[in-house]
DNA sequence: TATCTGATGTTATATCATAACAGTCAAGGC
DNA sequence: GCCTTGACTGTTATGATATAACATCAGATA
C-alpha cells in the first residue's frame, strides 16, 4: 500500500473530488457506448475502484483489489485497464503521485488541472481551459506545436486549510 | 541509457533549450554564493552534466557519468545531488520523463513550464508566469491554497515541426 | 581536543512499469 | 460448420526508478 492510498489521512468525507461516484460512472458508461468503447468487466471494475477511492490510486493498489476479486494478479492487468481508461478520457494519470484517478467529468472532453493536497492526499480535478489557453500562448511564442499537457498543483485543499496543524 | 537520453534523435544543434551552458553555470554559481549554498564537487559536476546534456537526463544517466569520473557509484549519490539542485532552483524535475534538466534561468526565481518534444526529446523551459497566474485563479476558485505546480506540455518543437516525417 | 553537523559513500530493498508470449473468445468470411 | 482474425486477458520475467538505513569523513564549534 502506497502513501497516497492510505486513506486514513482524510480530514473530511467529500474530500476526494469525486462526490457522486454513481453519476460519474453513468456518464462514463454513456461515453463508452457513444464511442463504441468496450468497457469490459476488468475495465469497468477498475473504473469503479478508482471512483470509490479517496485520492488517487497507484497501479499496484488497483491490482491488489482486482486480484482479490478474481481478476488477474500481475501488473499488466492493472496497467492495461488503467491505460485504457486514461486514453479514452475516463481516468487521468497523476504523474507527481505515480497514480491514477477517475475522471470527474467524463461526459465532455476537457482540459483538466489537478489540485493535490499534501496534507490529506486528496486529488481534485479543476477546469483548466484558461490555464490551457495560457499554455497554448506560451507554446506558440516558442514555436512549439502543443499536443497535450500535464498541469498539477501542490498545496492544501479547502478542508485542510481550515485545520490548524 | 534511457530513451530520452539517447541524444542521437536531435534534429539540430541548439535544440536542448540550454544554448549557453557556460553563462548559465556562472549564474548558478552566483546564486549559490548569494544564498550560501554549498555547491560541492559532486553537485557542481552534476549541474555541469545536466547543462551539457541534450534534453533531460534520468538519474541513472547522471549516476553513470558521476561513477565513471570517480564519484560514488550508487543511486543515492545521483538522487541527492539532483534533489539538492532542484530544491535550490538550479535544476528542474521533469515528471513526465522521470528526468532532470538544468534550470535555464537560475539568476532569478521564476515559474517555469516545460515543452517536451516527442520527436527529438528536447526539453525547453518556457516562462510560465501567465500560466501560473491562471492556475492560481483556478486554485482560488476551488479554495485551494497553492504551493507550487508542475506544468509540462507535450508536442513538437520548432525544429521538428518543419521536418516532414 | 572532543563534539557536532552536513556531505558522501555504501548495501539492500522498495516501488513503478513494460516486454514477450500463451490462451480465450466472438465476429466475419468461406 | 469451420477457419481465420483481432481484441482481450492472463502469465512469466525483467527493466527502470527511487529510497531507507547505516558507515565514514571533513570542517566548524566549543
Ligand atoms: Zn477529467
Ligand atoms: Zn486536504
Ligand atoms: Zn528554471
Ligand atoms: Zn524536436
Amino acid at each position: 500500500m502506497t502513501e497516497h492510498a492510505k486513506g486514513a489521512g482524510f480530514c473530511c468525507a467529500d474530500h476526494s473530488g469525486v462526490a457522486n461516484a454513481q453519476g460519474i460512472l453513468a456518464q462514463a458508461e454513456a461515453r463508452a457506448r457513444a464511442r463504441g468503447l468496450r468497457l469490459t468487466p476488468v475495465r469497468h471494475r477498475t473504473l469503479e475502484i478508482l471512483l470509490q477511492a479517496h485520492g488517487a490510486l497507484g497501479a499496484y493498489d488497483v491490482l491488489g483489489q482486482l486480484a482479490a476479486e478474481g481478476y488477474g494478479t500481475q501488473p499488466p492487468v492493472a496497467y492495461r485497464a488503467l491505460n485504457f481508461l486514461v486514453e479514452n478520457g475516463l481516468a487521468h494519470r497523476i504523474r507527481r503521485l505515480n497514480a491514477f484517478t477517475a475522471c470527474a467529468h467524463p461526459a465532455q472532453d476537457h482540459r483538466a488541472a489537478f489540485l493535490i493536497c499534501t496534507r490529506c492526499d486528496s486529488v481534485t480535478e479543476a477546469p483548466a481551459q484558461a490555464i490551457s489557453d495560457a499554455l497554448a500562448r506560451a507554446a506558440l511564442d516558442a514555436g512549439f506545436q502543443l499536443d497535450r499537457a500535464t498541469i498539477e498543483a501542490v498545496g492544501l485543499c479547502h478542508a485542510c486549510t481550515d485545520v490548524p496543524a
